[in-house]
DNA sequence: ATCCTAAATAGGATAGATTCCTATAAGCGT
DNA sequence: ACGCTTATAGGAATCTATCCTATTTAGGAT
């Protein structure tokens, strides 16, 4: 199990309390060893290992728990997720090569071009991973449907 | 419902049948009608919707032929799948600007950095989608515990 | 055109992931 | 320490995706 370096560790942990203070958050112990779990590992978990790491010392741990802690922390900015949140499985039939504009709140996907970023140096340690078999560019962002409903955050 | 134009869909339809045919895979009305769904929308849709978009004209259409459909399409490497497919949602809580690689058999999940990567520059138009809020860089490939099993594909 | 067989489908059951509901418990300002 | 407000546990409900199997179909052979 990879771990991030301890003082790493502290120096995130110390963020997410002073983030919770400012936006009225409790600091209970569930969020904390939730966050550390996660803050913690360089898998980028899902919830259910979370709950999985944690229930040993904390038998009584809900799976409701975690899930919602861990969409409090990606609120708050401290934690992201990989790929188009929760949702189902996308299906994309576009043969040319393309890249990605996925909304944050409703997942809506749209395709874009470019010669440029179809050309991308990967650092070499990347192959150290596995094989490679492609490359493309995710931009994250709210559409404008979603900022005509809720303008600001 | 964005559409796309019917000259490339007719192309696309046409490089499955070859496909199909190739692979001694049998060209259903079942498949061919799934395909065509899929490949004729800009909007990368879910097996969900592919499903409801097709029960209109074929009210028998069962859920597991489309999912089947589409796991087949995408192991011809005429689909491909929109982040890390199926499983569940991963959480990601490193503070850093980073980009990832991701496995595409398990779903394993890396980080690696690169300034270079960090400072891409992003089509003026993908911003007529919505803001951007961050960008990043997707390699997909094999890991090499994956390889070590399963060497060819 | 008909027959045959392997492959594909429908439909319901099942498994797994995530959220909902609500009575109880705990944080934190005072 | 007290009380108000927010958070939690636990189980039920929902939703996504896959599995199972009897029936149907595609497509090559006749």
């Amino acid at each position: 199990m990879l771990k991030v370096d301890g003082h790493e560790l502290e120096r995130r942990l110390e963020l997410f309390r002073e983030a919770a203070r400012a936006a009225g958050i409790k600091l209970t112990h569930q969020r904390l060893e939730i966050f550390r779990e996660v803050a913690g590992s360089l898998e980028h978990p899902s919830a259910e290992s979370v709950h999985r790491a944690l229930s040993a010392s904390m038998p009584t741990l809900s799976h409701d728990t975690v899930y919602r802690t861990l969409w409090m922390l990606t609120d708050l900015g401290l934690v992201s997720t990989l790929g188009p949140k929760r949702e189902s499985v996308r299906f994309d039939a576009n043969p040319e090569p393309h890249h990605h504009f996925v909304c944050l709140r409703c997942g809506l996907a749209r395709d874009f071009v470019s010669a440029e970023l179809n050309e991308l140096r990967i650092p070499d340690s990347v192959s150290d991973f596995g094989s490679i078999q492609a490359t493309h560019v995710e931009v994250h962002g709210i559409c404008n449907d979603c900022q005509a409903q809720q303008p600001a955050d």
